[in-house]
DNA sequence: TACATTTATCGCTATATTGCTATAAACAAA
DNA sequence: TTTGTTTATAGCAATATAGCGATAAATGTA
């Protein structure tokens, strides 16, 4: 049904299968790599960095912003987004905390 | 259109993205989960661990092998999956690196 | 051969996602 | 006030995803 069943899983598994499909998207990991890339705050030259149209880079954006890895602070007429550092912190852990599970060498298939 | 265009980017953005798409569901989160919990290669009992019906998971397991990330082997009438080390060293340091970009404190708004 | 077990695939429905154009909203400057 | 700049939203079309029941395919066992 196109309707994921979250009620099934741990908040754990919920939320870091949000992250993960959050960073699903070529164009969202690229706007990461820019906000990380520019100390400073990048607004709204993402759209002259990706070639995609203004309204879809704000798209990509908003979704970001949902799930809490980035944050827009309005200046003038712009907005100033930037990564969220302490939500990145917690991102690390989450992939670390899966990534860290797995012995070395257990192949067996 | 629903229809990503993977040509504006790089093969490293369209690699992590799709990897983490992937990633972005709770039950391949559960059936990783699973496979590195139990170092011998779990088949089927995937479907008693996770409440979705057999053709969903077997769906997701699909998903998972096609980006690599999981491998099957037959045995007898059923298959044996596992993590595939190789790919899974690659899912970390493709992780690592986007993670690794992050300059402590730089939050700015 | 016939039957059971296990997994994959088909076919369907409902919902989500991606992209665009057009337009609105918010603000600064003339 | 009017104009320009910047970002967000509405609305649409095309495609993708998630779920299921039914069924096929593959293999082991009686």
């Amino acid at each position: 049904m196109g309707l994921t069943k979250t009620e099934n899983f741990t908040s754990e598994q919920n939320d870091l299968a949000a992250l993960a499909k959050a960073l699903g998207h070529p164009a969202r990991i690229a706007i990461i790599q820019q906000l990380l890339k520019s100390n400073t705050c990048i607004c709204g030259d993402l759209v002259n960095e990706i070639a995609l149209a203004q309204p879809t880079i704000s798209r990509h954006l908003k979704e970001l912003k949902s799930v809490g890895i980035i944050k827009g602070t309005i200046e003038g007429t712009s907005v100033n987004y930037c990564i969220d550092g302490q939500k990145w912190r917690v991102v690390q852990a989450l992939f670390n905390g899966l990534f860290d599970t797995y012995v070395l060498d257990q192949d067996c298939c």
